[in-house]
DNA sequence: TAATGTAGAGTTTTT
DNA sequence: CTCTACATTA
């Protein structure tokens, strides 16, 4: 408690109420959270298997998960729930999956195996209609996140593609169902429609939980936000931790009304405002708040900062993007070599992901040593998501997506003229492709030769399904990989042995991982394989490992990605109109979501923050001319200094639009 | 089944 | 321009 602030302290210990903790831009609301499930623990009598404190990345929970372990005994905290509100979801459903209409095994769809099967119903029930798997799969996502029904969404479409996209919303429903699996809007929905309609299991949850804390409150959808009112009831024992200002996923359906929510769905609702830093230096924060104070605002909140004032904010103008990319680059190892800090401290920040490539470039002329976060993932790798797709099959036989993966990986000579067959089998009489297999006469009208080999795929599954009912599950899969040779198969199609060697490393690590979990779960009791397996479609344990990989190098990230982290020294690249703001965002009229991500941007930065953008930039072939970003006009020039060719001042700003030959010539000098 | 050609798009994406 | 996804061809 002493180590709190007194805004802090007042927000862990009221007890007496709902609770909105709104806290800003690096004012310690980690530790509040994780003080708070500390003090409820010690002080007010609630034992661990009765808090759970809901985020929204694995990330945020580890980190929380491991500061409650130094703040708490072992023991008073078991049973604790941290987790994102998805693995919350999950919890529920394995426990309360019968309710809800699903076997146990359940398979959990990513978005790619979601899209697969969009894709399909798409060319199946709206051929040639010019419309799109990406905007389908979102306005779904949207109606579930909304929790609006295939039925609701049909009878409330505007137009044609909102009908179209309802009658398809319904048949991905009927297969997600006949598949024994859900998508992770799912895990959301089915528990909040499952509390809607049975009290008996809500208050069953209402009894498990009886303190519910959640971070990045401003980031809640609709059913995130209904699964919180319903858990918490009438009880009231609620802290939500948010800030208005760093919502920026709105169009995933973020509602940062929410926030402002709350006051009307709890009456007796506490605010607390944290308004102290601790990260920033005070110019950083002054032009933090002077950018977002273009926003209007429902909670005015100012934050201060004790640390010193620190340097001005740099904006550097460069010739082109390609000058842009080099000169992070050398302004990198120039501050590095003054400031004697490391290439961890360093962070580059961008609107979107493709203004990494340029920049990865230039970094290998430096030979600066970087990190790219959220490009491929683990999981999007082929090796992966054939062994998920095996791990899958296993646990959950009526998966038929996992099942298409791999049927034939490695080659069992079972082309798509015998698929096609089996499936209209299986459709006809209503069944899995599995179960059509198993159960399958001479009546399935396949030739005898690809129904032997079908029939030696459903064996090879069946005596694997057998061997993990009686022996270690573990040792078992580790015996199928190589029972099926996946690695020579892995060796036919790579370019070199090295890179075979490493993707067959790849899944030996799933696997590895896998067992890892079953080790951890140890005081909670077994875990089933099922389990195990659908917390590995839910990322977390792979992320450890990537984090764990603290070398000394430069981070690169989106502005997205960076929410939550701090560095010594940040680049804000790219700070031109089109792109941050970025056009779409212009045309659709949420410039103010925009700010708020240039604010995430600004308030990264501890000690030194630069900002750059490119007078000229190559768009779709030919280059264009660019206007620098409005959000530079936003900040205060007492704190800013402008750097680079041009003299991209306020007169030059004021010019957007209008590139005039002697600009052009300036910039040319 | 693999290889090559071509059209079309081109933000962010916690799970 | 450049990448990806799909289609056609060998």
């Amino acid at each position: 408690m002493s180590q709190l602030n007194p805004r802090q302290r007042e927000a862990v210990k009221y007890l007496d109420g709902p609770l909105l903790v709104l806290a800003g831009a690096g004012s310690g609301k980690t530790s509040v959270i994780t003080r708070k499930i500390a003090h409820l623990i010690e002080y007010a009598g609630f034992p661990g298997r009765h808090i759970a404190a809901v985020t929204f990345t694995n990330k945020a929970a580890r980190e929380m998960k491991e500061r409650v372990g130094r703040l708490v005994d072992r023991r008073a905290a078991r049973g604790l729930i941290v987790a994102t509100f998805h693995n919350l979801g999950l919890t529920i459903l394995r426990e309360e999956h019968d309710a809800v209409g699903y076997h146990p095994g359940f398979s959990i769809f990513d978005a790619e195996d979601a899209r697969a099967l969009l894709r399909d119903l798409l060319a199946q029930h709206a051929p040639d209609t010019g419309l799109e798997v990406g905007d389908l799969q979102m306005t779904l996502s949207n109606w579930k996140n909304a929790m609006l029904l295939p039925d609701q969404a049909l009878s409330r479409a505007r137009d044609a593609r909102e009908e179209r996209f309802a009658v398809i919303y319904q048949h991905y429903a009927d297969y997600l169902k006949a598949y024994n699996a859900l998508d992770f809007d799912d895990l959301i929905l089915l528990p909040v429609l499952l509390f809607r309609n049975n009290t008996e299991i809500l208050e069953k949850w209402q009894r498990r939980i009886r303190y519910l804390l959640v971070d990045e409150y401003q980031d809640t959808n609709l059913s995130q936000y209904e699964m919180v009112r319903l858990l918490v009831g009438h009880r009231q024992c609620l802290t939500v931790v948010g800030d208005d200002d760093q919502s920026i996923y709105a169009w995933r359906g973020a509602r940062p009304e929410n926030l402002a929510q709350l006051k009307e769905d709890f009456p007796g609702l506490k605010i607390v405002k944290l308004e102290q830093n601790y990260r920033s230096m005070r110019r950083i924060l002054s032009t933090a708040n002077a950018l977002i104070a273009n926003n209007p605002h429902v909670f005015e909140k100012a934050l201060w900062s004790e640390l010193g004032v620190g340097d001005p904010i740099r904006i550097l103008r460069t010739r082109n993007e390609e000058a842009e990319a080099e000169r992070i680059a050398s302004e990198i190892l120039d501050h590095k070599l003054k400031s004697h800090a490391e290439f961890r401290d360093f962070a580059v920040l961008y609107r979107g992901n493709h203004q990494a490539r340029l920049l990865e470039i230039k970094l290998q002329a430096y030979q600066i040593p970087y990190r790219i976060s959220g490009g491929t993932s683990f999981f999007a790798k082929n090796e992966i998501k054939d062994a998920m797709a095996y791990l899958r099959l296993l646990t959950n036989p009526d998966d038929d997506t996992a099942f298409l993966r791999v049927v034939n990986v490695p080659r069992r000579e079972i082309g798509p003229r015998t698929l096609e067959q089996l499936t209209g089998y299986a459709r006809q009489r209503g069944l899995s492709l599995t179960r059509a297999l198993n159960e399958m006469g001479a009546d399935a009208h396949i030739q005898a030769r690809s129904l032997e080999k079908l029939r030696r795929f459903a064996d090879f599954l069946n005596r694997t399904c057998e061997r993990l009912e009686r022996e270690d599950t573990l040792p078992v899969i580790r015996q199928m990989f190589t029972d099926i040779e996946y690695q020579e198969w892995l060796q036919q199609n790579a370019s070199s042995t090295k890179q075979a060697q490493r993707q067959m490393d790849n899944v030996w690590y799933l696997l590895d991982s896998l067992e890892q979990m079953n080790r951890n779960e140890d005081d909670e009791g077994e875990q089933t394989l099922e389990d195990a397996v659908s917390r590995l479609v839910l990322r977390d344990i792979m992320e450890r490992q990537e984090e764990e990989d603290d070398s000394d190098k430069v981070q690169l990230m989106t502005l997205h990605a960076s929410k939550g982290l701090e560095f010594p020294h940040v680049f804000v690249m790219g700070l031109e109109e089109e792109l941050l703001p970025h056009r779409s965002s212009i045309e659709q009229d949420s410039i103010e979501e925009e700010r708020r991500l240039m604010y995430v941007g600004i308030t990264r930065a501890q000690r030194t923050l630069t900002l750059t953008y490119a007078a000229q930039r190559k768009q779709y072939g030919d280059v264009i001319e660019t206007i620098p970003s409005r959000f530079i006009d936003e900040m205060p020039d007492d704190h800013v200094k402008h750097e680079g060719i041009g003299k991209a001042d306020k007169e030059t700003n004021q010019r957007r639009g209008k590139a005039t030959l002697s600009a052009l010539l300036d910039d040319l000098s």
